[in-house]
DNA sequence: ATAATTAAAGATATATTTATCTTTAATTAT
DNA sequence: ATAATTAAAGATAAATATATCTTTAATTAT
């Protein structure tokens, strides 16, 4: 569904809202270990996010690290796949044509444009600060372990 | 959603069933215009398709080409994306953790679970000619044109 | 001020996907 | 049989995605 880079970014961006504040920033390291995933590369998508302090925060030097604003909680999931460059895929053609519309459907179109918007609807609603909520209450994972 | 690769496949796959018969047999030059992919790399995917005669069906030499059986024919969708190794896709965690499971659930299983049954049910119940059908009966498409 | 810590930025490396080109084999028509 | 046509197979190339490593800049504690 998703590229490696737009998966970790997820995580990540799920992680960190989850664990925490402005006062307990999370470092790298600890962020790739909670979410079984590649350190340094996790840091290249990490700096993309916090590009303008669009979805995470972040401060150098000791005790620094990363952290998420109560207002980019409530960011709907979408924002991090605009982030990614990946909000595209929401709205491609499942088959691959230049445009997926209604006046030159491809043959799959009308039952997929169903569970498009479903798809769509998920990520536009779902907020981060609600899946990270999830996490705490329960039996919910961001890792392998 | 889906790679280039397969994305190429079920064009391919759907202009052949709707075009070809045992008769009139199609070449990679034509279908290849008919679905707007690319001639050699299009060729290398009916390839895949067609060993063991699994999903494509081919002969060699003058008035050669590409055909499908019509048994073939009625194969449901999923088949195409078993042939090109990307059925997988359909049971991953959204999250791409290893594992999508009740018990060990990411923050978004639950919601994306009830899309990913769509998803999978359409693949599982939709066949080839179905598709291909739609195509001759009105205003469907299978390129860019 | 200095040293320590941490992320940012940049350079590089590896793997995979996408795409093309060339050679071979199969089939058919003459 | 020979030549023509077509797909199959194989080799190679280009582009993109994934991943790591090194250097720089920012921040903090001493
Ligand atoms: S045109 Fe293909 S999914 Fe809409
Ligand atoms: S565990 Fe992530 S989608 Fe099911």
């Amino acid at each position: 569904m998703f590229s490696k880079s737009t998966e970790y970014a997820l995580r990540a961006t799920i992680y960190i809202a989850q664990k925490s504040s402005k006062e307990l920033k999370l470092g790298i390291k600890a962020i790739a270990e909670g979410t079984d995933s590649p350190p340094s590369f996790t840091a290249k998508i990490l700096q993309e996010l916090t590009r303008d302090n669009k979805i995470i925060s972040s401060v150098s030097g000791p005790n620094g690290g990363f952290y998420i604003t109560e207002e980019a909680k409530k960011l709907p999931v979408r924002s991090i796949l605009d982030a990614m460059d990946e909000d595209g895929m929401l709205y491609r053609c499942i088959l691959g044509l230049n445009q997926c519309s209604e006046t030159k459907p491809c043959p799959m179109h009308i039952q997929y444009k169903h569970i498009k918007e479903q798809l769509i609807n998920l990520f536009e609603t779902k907020t981060i600060q609600e899946l990270a909520a999830d996490i705490r209450d329960g039996e919910i994972f961001i890792n392998n372990d």
